[in-house]
Order: structure tokens, then sequence, then C-alpha cells
RNA sequence: CGGGGCGUGGCUCAGCCUGGUAGAGUGCCUGGUUCGGGACCAGGAGGCCGGAGGUUCGAAUCCUCUCGCCCCGACCA
């Protein structure tokens, strides 16, 4: 293509509006525009990379298996009230009417309508495994959406199904799926990290997410950098530090003392002269309308995900001040297990064996010593906490570590969570019913793109790697009016063009250092050069990335061009 | 939903406090000179100052309401 009939608005300057580098270098580069919140144009140059990365997502996904479908983003709200999605999902399924005031939505995920047609086509146990997919735009109406194209409300996203005869079939149907995503990335040459999810309440008994470090991110993961471990924080597990303070090694009774304003767990540390870890946090929390007294260490923190999946509860808030008071009589800050009956107490297992420990006294201003689990209360014990920095690694002792990240995709064994509801069901070999147990995997093809750049940038712009960055090569020929340059670029432009390299030719009237600026923003991994040293036979050739630049003779550019991309491309292929 | 910030030519921003004919840089158009890292000279186009209402002789500026965008939190397949 050339430069000089497109349209790529690139801008010198970074639009206020613009926090995160991935958003500031997609406007300046000229690959989007912002319709609105939450909602963006994807130009010429986004759409290409899009479209290689959506190439590279169909071709491991057909490997697989997959057989590509494309389904309606717009459903009837019936599907959605069989599956419970319709007022599970709340504010964020953009809800509709038609013009007969039936109700509509625009489908954030495809369940409910895969298995529609699952339910009415498959009949034998014959039909089954099967993998479907699609690369279609999905809808999601964020409370919040930010960091340009990491949080949309419209986005693109490869969705697939899988319905298999029992769980073994969906493990092969998951392990493939999680092969073909690592091969995704990795030929996207992204760095990227596989982490155990939380499977939320919905049962599901494995899932994993393909994470992406970046300070950009809303995930924290937790990872072990010597043997390996990582998980979401949501879902993360690690041994508890050793209390700072051993406990004091004595039969103890509980014994009040006075804490004027002491509220917080810091101020009682300071106050008792005992760290944090030597008192126990009480957290009380609302689960479905069930209030809960929930115990960590001092210096530990709730996992809300965690008491979640616990209490297998859909809502779960913390109290307000006035529940508080009227179930224990104290403002919070004076609060804890001792002389509660008839409420539920949920302790975390860093509470279990701890003994003569600093607890609120559920009485304004005061606190207690000396109470220990098991003697002065009794509690259900299970992992609570969230885990920390430096927490010994379960597996292997070494300290985790914790760190920021982008959720490309996720793998998820549904079970039967839509079959059986839904009324999918198969006849068996021995003519009995079988209900498919299915699994669900997602990727969002944006997110690749907004990856890519936040992971791979520089002070003068974006460097994609080659198989997602919009064009291969960039031909500028210095100075257009200069024929003898202008016909050089022509050449090899027109050489490229013929072996189907993607190609694009700078035949704009700028001044080179504009041609210059232009072709590093938006990223191409390589330029040629025709310049001055025309006149000896030599054009430049440079890589963006490494900036390493080479004078090579115009007849064997073109050959030296071609060896070079198919180096590269062969980095990503071969690693897979 | 709670807290904060911002809406002024395409972009970045000044002007607002202390009301009096709307500015700069950059980009854009025309002509000329220039041509290896965002050139220079000259001329020019482009703005209901987010919107509505109010105060005032007079509002970008003061007041009220409202809409939009961004950030933090809440929330969140």
């Amino acid at each position: 293509m050339r430069w000089s009939s497109l349209f790529i608005p690139t801008l010198r300057e970074v639009p206020a509006e613009a926090e995160v580098i991935s958003h500031q270098l997609l406007l300046r580069a000229g690959y989007v525009r912002q319709l609105s919140a939450g909602i963006y144009s994807y130009l010429l140059l986004a759409q290409r990379s899009l479209l290689k990365i959506q190439a590279i997502v169909r071709e491991e996904m057909n490997a697989i298996g997959g057989q590509e479908m494309l389904l309606p983003a717009l459903n009837p709200a019936e599907v959605w009230q069989e599956s419970g999605r319709w007022d599970v999902m709340g504010d964020n399924l953009f809800k509709l009417k038609d013009r007969w005031q039936r109700d509509l939505c625009l489908a954030m995920t495809h369940e409910e309508v895969v298995t529609t047609i699952a339910r009415g086509e498959l009949r034998s146990y014959k039909q089954l495994p099967q993998i479907w997919y699609q690369i279609q735009t999905k809808f999601r109406d964020e409370p919040r959406p930010k960091s340009g194209l990491l949080r949309v409300r419209q986005f693109i996203m490869k969705d697939s199904y899988t319905f298999d005869l029992d769980a073994p079939g969906l493990d092969v149907a998951y392990d493939k799926h999680y092969s073909a995503y690592c091969r995704i990335f990795e030929r996207c040459g992204l760095e990227y990290t596989v982490v155990e999810a939380d499977s939320g309440a919905m049962g599901g008994s494995q899932s994993h997410e393909f994470m992406v470090r970046s300070d950009a991110g809303e995930d924290l993961i937790v990872r072990c950098p010597s043997c390996g471990y990582a998980a979401n924080l949501e879902k993360a597990t690690a041994t508890p530090s050793t209390p700072t303070v051993a406990d004091p090694d004595a039969d103890l009774t509980p014994e009040p003392f006075h804490t004027p304003g002491f509220k917080t767990i810091a101020q009682v540390a300071e106050l008792t002269q005992l760290p944090e870890s030597s008192q126990m946090k009480s957290l009380v929390m609302v689960a479905d309308g069930q209030p809960l007294l929930i115990l960590v260490r001092g210096d530990h923190q709730l996992s809300e995900t965690k008491l979640a999946g616990l209490t297998k509860a859909v809502e779960i808030r913390p109290a307000q001040q006035g529940e508080i008071v009227e179930l224990f009589g104290a403002n919070p800050g004076s609060l804890g297990p001792v002389g509660i009956s008839g409420l539920r107490i949920l302790a975390d297992a860093a509470l279990q064996g701890r003994r003569n420990m600093v607890a609120g006294a559920n009485r304004d201003d005061y606190h207690l010593r000396h109470v220990t689990p098991g003697k002065d209360f009794q509690a259900e014990y299970a992992d609570l906490r969230q885990v920390a920095a430096g927490d010994p690694c379960t597996r292997c002792g070494t300290p985790v570590e914790l760190f920021k990240a982008v959720e490309l995709g996720h793998i998820f064994k549904l079970g039967y969570r839509y079959s059986e509801p839904m009324g999918l069901r198969v006849l068996g070999e021995d003519g009995k019913e079988i209900t498919p147990i299915m699994g669900s995997y997602g990727i969002g093809v944006e997110r690749i793109l907004t990856c890519g750049i936040e992971l791979f940038h520089d002070k003068d712009g974006i460097t994609l790697p080659l198989p997602i960055a919009p064009f291969s090569v960039v031909i500028t020929p210095v100075n257009n009016a200069d024929a003898a340059q202008r016909e050089a670029a022509d050449l090899l432009y027109s050489q490229c063009l013929q072996a189907g390299i993607d190609a694009i030719l700078d035949d704009r009237d700028e001044r080179p250092g504009v041609k210059f600026k232009d072709a590093d923003l938006v990223g191409i991994p390589y330029r040629i050069v025709a310049g001055k040293k025309l006149s000896e036979g030599k054009v430049e050739f440079l890589d963006r990335r490494t900036r390493k630049a080479e004078d090579i003779a115009v007849d064997s550019v073109f050959a030296h061009l071609q060896a070079r991309l198919s180096e590269e491309s062969a980095r990503y292929r071969n690693t897979a």
C-alpha cells in the first residue's frame, strides 16, 4: 500500500485522556479512535493487526478440530432467562426491546446459544465430541471502561465451546485448548504466564487464565519463581509467614484491656507492643443476607473470592455499621469472636493452633488479650486469606512474588452448568440419556494487540512482533522527488507485492524526518531506505526493535529482506 | 454508585480567580525555498468556549442544573 493515499492519522502529542502506554500509542500511531467510553473505532492499522491475530487464532483453533461458526450477537431474552443469567448478569448485560416490546440483549458470551443449538440437534453419543468456535463482537456494559482497549464495552472475542460425553472427554478438549492457546500466544510473540484461576460460584472443576505481566493489568498474579506455581490472587494459596512473635505458651484466660480510640490493627499493635501477626482481625460480612463473622490474622487480608467459594453465596458485602452494632453491641474496631453465639464464625486456617492472641472485646474501646481459638471460641476453619508477596510457596517454600497482569484468555470446565438446566441430552450406547459435559474458552483479540504494545514499545513508538505488526516492512525513499530513489523504492515495493510480502511504500511528499518518525511510531519491524548512498548502489536496512542499520546493495536487498522475514517468522513458530 | 479531575479550532494547552470584541504552539490549506530524524519564509482557513437556564448593560469567565470524558474506589466471566 502507498502511504500517500492511506488514512494513518498520527499525532505528535499524547491525547489528554490516555493514561496507559498502549492507549497513548494506539491513539498517537493512528490505530484507533474513541467514539465513546469503552467504544472504539479500529482504523486501518489496528484492523490489519487484528486480522493477523485472528488468522493465527483461526489456524490454531482449526488445528485442534474446532469448527468455526458465527452466532448472533442479538439474543432473545428467553434463552438467558432459561439459564438464569438474565438476572445474574445484572446491568453488565446490555438489554433492549424490539418494536413489539419484546426483551432482547446483546450477547456477552454464547453458552446459551450454543446449548440451544446443541439440544435441538445433537441426538446421539456418536455425534460427540464437538468443538465449536467463533470470532465475534461481544458486548458488556462495564461499570467502568478504562485503559484504552483493555477494558471496553464492545470487543472481539474468540469463544469456543466443547461438548463431551464424560469428564475424561472434557479433559481432552480442555487440554487441546490449553496447548492451542499456548501456541497462539507464542505465535503472536507475547511473553505470558498460565495461571490457575478461580472457577467461580457457578461450579466447574478447573480453570486457567493466560496472563501477560503488565502494570496496566487489573488482575494480580501470585507466582513462585522457583517451582513455577502460578495462580490468580483470587485463588492462590501459600504458606502463611510465621508470626513475628511466638504466642505465650500458657493456659491463659481472656482478659480485657482499655484501648480508647484504638481502632485499627496497627494502632492496637502500637499500644500492646505486639505485632499485627499476634492479633485477630474480625470482619463482618453479609452473604446472601446471612451475617458472618470472619477471622483472619491481623496482618492478613480476607479474600472475598475464597469466601464466596466457601459459602456458595451469590452476593457478599461488608456489613453496615448499624447491622454490626445490633449483632455485637460494639462498633467496628472493637469486634471479636469471644462470647458470640448464633452467628456463623469462619476463621482462616492460619489461626488454627494459635494461642493467646489479641482480639476485640465486643465492647467499644476494649480489646482482649489471651484469646485462644478452639478454647475461647469455636469456628470453622478454611483457607480464607489473600496470599501476600513473600509468603513461602506451598510446594517448595520459596517466597512467592506478586504482580499485575492482563488476562488474555481463559479456559474453563463448565461441567453441566448449562447442559443440565437447559435440557441438553443425547442417547448413549446403552440407549440411556446422557447429559453432555461442556467447556468454554475465550480469547480477547484486542487484548493481544494491546498487550503486544504494552510489552513491546520504546520512546519512539510501537515495536510489535512481526507476526502481528500491521505491515512487515516500510520502504522509504528519502526524497520522493529524486527520480532514482523513487524508482528504486518502487521496484522493491512491487517485488514485495509479487512475493506476497506485506509492504508499505512511504511515497509521501514529506521530509525524511517526518517519515522516519512515523515509521517508528506505528511500529513496522523493518525499514528499507533509499537515500543518498543509492548513488553507490546501496540502501539502508533497519531493524525497528534493535535499531541496527546496515547498508546493503540494492540488487540484493530484496533477498536479504526475504531471508530476514523468514528467519524472524521461524522464531515464533519454532517455540510453539 | 461514592470520591477527585477535566470539557476553549484536528491535537496540546493559556485565558476564568478580578466579567468588557477568543489566544498561543502544533497540525491543516496556498505559494516559495528546502530535503537522512517531526525544516524555514510569506499568506490563509478553521472555534454556537460541552449543553440549558439564571445574574448582569454585557458571561468562556459568576451562579444553578445537566451531559460527556478521564482517574481512584465500589463493582466485575
